[in-house]
DNA sequence: TGAAACAAGTTTGTAGCGCAAACCTGTTTT
DNA sequence: AAAACAGGTTTGCGCTACAAACTTGTTTCA
């Protein structure tokens, strides 16, 4: 008898914008605190500033994150928080997951 | 005090080859049985034939998989065994999935 | 004061990727 | 014999992730 393991077209319908690696890492960050730095959010992740920039833009263009564009003193500062729908992606995100993966101990 | 979730660097080192959804679908395909031909694949994973044969063959060449031809009569089939590295894989790419999951209830 | 180093982000350039359309080789049907 | 078909592979293309180079403004030092 085969093993029937999760249904394979799921793992398919992932949201694309958050499986990648640097934006689940950013959004995860984001999910866990009011607003956060851009070079806070460099230094936690380990991005490049280039790349975090433009993963930052991707996730606001789909609407997951917004930009906080302030000043501390006369320096600016960029600052995300991630959006009602950024939060509710992530949760979704996770709960697919959850169903692909198998039960925890596979004989 | 600051949430702090998994630690948004390790979610950078998942393993690229199998984070691809078309590739992970194929794996854990694989993973339930000792040989699948190509059609099945296909037809259970949905995907194009064109995409379905570079995925296999991204994987045989990353050594997550080998291919079988073979005839059934006299129409060639060509099937997928999963290796043990492929296994290997899998598994270790599970677990760190678990581990960037949260818990199961967040308030 | 002025030049030189520095900081925060953004834009640009490039290699690589995923995807399906087109193609190839052989088989079955009419 | 020709035409339709099946199983796969290769080709072509738009998109993506990534870092190097650039921009704008600030601080340090001579």
């Amino acid at each position: 008898m085969p093993k029937n393991g999760p249904d394979p077209r799921a793992i398919l319908d992932l949201d694309r914008i958050v499986h990648e690696p640097a934006r689940l890492a950013i959004l995860t960050v984001l999910a866990s605190a009011e607003e956060v730095s851009f070079l806070f959010l460099q230094r936690v992740t380990g991005l490049s500033k280039g790349n975090l920039s433009s993963h930052t833009q991707k996730l606001e263009a789909a609407g997951y994150l917004e930009t906080v564009k302030a000043f501390q003193g006369r320096i600016p500062v960029t600052s995300f928080r991630i959006t009602e729908d950024g939060r509710t992606a992530l949760r979704a995100y996770q709960q697919q997951l959850r169903a692909l993966l198998p039960k925890e101990g596979k004989p």
